[in-house]
DNA sequence: TAGATTGTTAATCGATTAACAATC
DNA sequence: TAGATTGTTAATCGATTAACAATC
C-alpha cells in the first residue's frame, strides 16, 4: 500500500484519466448558500427569482450565481429567472441530499461538541451516526442525542457504512484518530487538528485550521497598517 | 456611511491604488505550519533545513515552498538551505507576532468554547481578551481563564484596543453580534456563523463554514461512486 | 571543482468578472 | 414587439507546478 501526505484531489488518484466530470469546488462551496436563500424563499411563499436577487442575498455577483447554477445544467428561463422549487430540488439533488451521508466525529472536546450539534448539517445531508472519544471516562454522555463512545466501537460502526470520519482531537492525537479511521475503512477524512497527517492515496484527506482565517484577518490589518504609514511619512518633505 | 454585503479584499477598497504589496493568502495561510515544523526541528537542535524537508514535513512540493518563502525575502543559501532560527522569526515576523493581535469572541457556546481554548492562536501571535454573550445569565462563568462578559461590556473592551472580532453564534444571532462589533468600532471580523452579513464597507468581513469542507467530501465521494458506476454497467457490452 | 539547493521563469490550471448574444 | 434575464464567452487574476539557471 502507498502511502502520502498528499490529500486526494479532484478525480485525480482514481486508475482512470476521466473525462473531468464535478462541479468546481468553489461552486460546490457556494451551493448550500443558495439553497439556504431559497429555501427561506420558498417559506415566504415567492415562486421564482433572479440571479441579480440570489446575488444579493448572499452577497455575490450575479455573474457567480448564473455562472455556478449552469454547472447544474440549465435550469432558468432567459428574460424570467429560475423556479425557486424546482432550483432548490437540483441543488439539494447535486449537494448528495438523494442519498444521507453518514458521519462520525472523533474527539469530543469543545469542537467535537460544537460539531455535533452543528444545525448546519442536517440541511446539508449529513448525518451524525457516531461520537467517538479516546478518553474511556466520558463515554456514554450524550451529546445533541448520541451516546459518546469508545474508540473500540468504532470499527464495527464504521466499516461498511461508508461514512465520513471528521477528527476534532488536539493536535497530539490527531494521528491515533486518522489510524484508527483508517483501519475501519474510512475514505473520506475532515482533519481539524493542526499538523499533517499520512493517509493512504486512496483515502481523501481534507484540514480545516480554525485559526487560519483569523490569521489572515492580522496579516491584512497589519498590511493595512503599514500602507497608512508609508502613505504618510514623506509629507511636508520636497516633492 | 456605504454599506455592502462584500467582503474587504487585499488592498482594494483603500483611497489610492496601492502597489500591491503583502505576501498572497494563500502563502499566509501556510506560514503556520512551516513555523510550526521549523519550531519542532528547532527543539530538536537542527540548524538548518532544505525545502525538500519542509514540504515533506507539511506536505506539499518543495517548489511551493520555495515559492512561498520567497515572498518574504531571499533568506536560503544556495546549496545549503535555510536556517532554521532565522526563517522561524522572518516567519514569525510576517505573521504579525511583532505585535500581539487582541481577538474578542463573541458567541460562547461549544464553538465559542472551543475557540477561546484553541491553542493554535497564541503561537500565531492571537491572544484572545474578551469572551462575550449575549445570555447574561453565563456571564461571570469563566473559560480558558477568561470571564464571559455581557454584551454591553463590549464597547468598552474593543473600543480603541483594534481588536479582531470573531462571530461564534449560532445563526439567528449572528446579524447582532456583527452590528454590536461595527457600532464598537472594530474593522476586522471573523464570522463562523451560518447565512451572510452586512457590515460596511471599510470593515473586513471573513467567513468560515464548518460544513463547507464536510460538503465537499461528500460530493467528491457521491463523484466517486458516479465515476465507477459509469465505469461498470458497459462491461460486456460490444465495445 | 562537483554537488546541492535556491530563486525565478514560464506554462498551466481553476476561479472570477464584465459583457453580450440568445431567447423568453 | 419591448423588456428582462439567462447562459456563455473571453479577459483577467491568483495559485500551482516543473524546470533550470544562478550560485553557494
Amino acid at each position: 500500500m502507498h502511502w502520502g501526505v498528499h490529500t486526494w484531489k479532484g478525480s485525480s488518484g482514481l486508475s482512470t484519466a476521466l473525462p473531468r466530470r464535478g462541479i468546481p469546488d468553489a461552486t460546490v462551496a457556494r451551493l448550500p448558500d443558495y439553497l439556504r436563500v431559497l429555501t427561506a424563499m420558498s417559506a415566504r411563499g415567492i415562486p421564482s427569482t433572479s440571479s441579480e436577487q440570489l446575488a444579493a442575498a448572499v452577497g455575490v455577483r450575479s455573474a457567480k450565481v448564473r455562472k455556478d447554477l449552469s454547472h447544474l445544467g440549465n435550469h432558468g428561463v432567459r428574460g424570467v429567472g429560475y423556479d425557486v422549487a424546482n432550483l432548490s430540488m437540483k441543488i439539494a439533488a447535486e449537494l448528495g441530499q438523494a442519498r444521507e451521508w453518514p458521519v462520525v466525529i472523533v474527539g469530543m472536546g469543545n469542537l467535537g461538541r460544537a460539531l455535533a450539534a452543528y444545525g448546519g448539517l442536517a440541511s446539508r445531508g449529513l448525518r451524525v451516526i457516531g461520537l467517538f472519544d479516546h478518553d474511556d471516562a466520558i463515554a456514554g454522555q450524550r451529546v445533541a442525542g448520541l451516546p459518546i463512545r469508545p474508540m473500540a466501537d468504532l470499527d464495527s460502526v464504521a466499516r461498511d457504512a461508508d461514512v465520513i470520519g471528521v477528527i476534532a482531537t488536539p493536535g497530539p492525537s490527531a494521528k491515533e484518530a486518522a489510524d484508527a479511521l483508517v483501519a475501519a475503512g474510512v475514505t473520506s477524512i475532515l482533519n481539524f487538528a493542526p499538523g499533517s497527517l499520512a493517509v493512504p492515496d486512496e483515502v481523501e484527506l481534507r484540514k480545516v485550521d480554525l485559526a487560519t482565517e483569523l490569521q489572515i484577518l492580522a496579516v491584512h490589518k497589519q498590511q493595512r497598517y503599514a500602507e497608512v504609514s508609508r502613505d504618510v511619512p514623506l509629507a511636508g518633505v520636497a516633492p
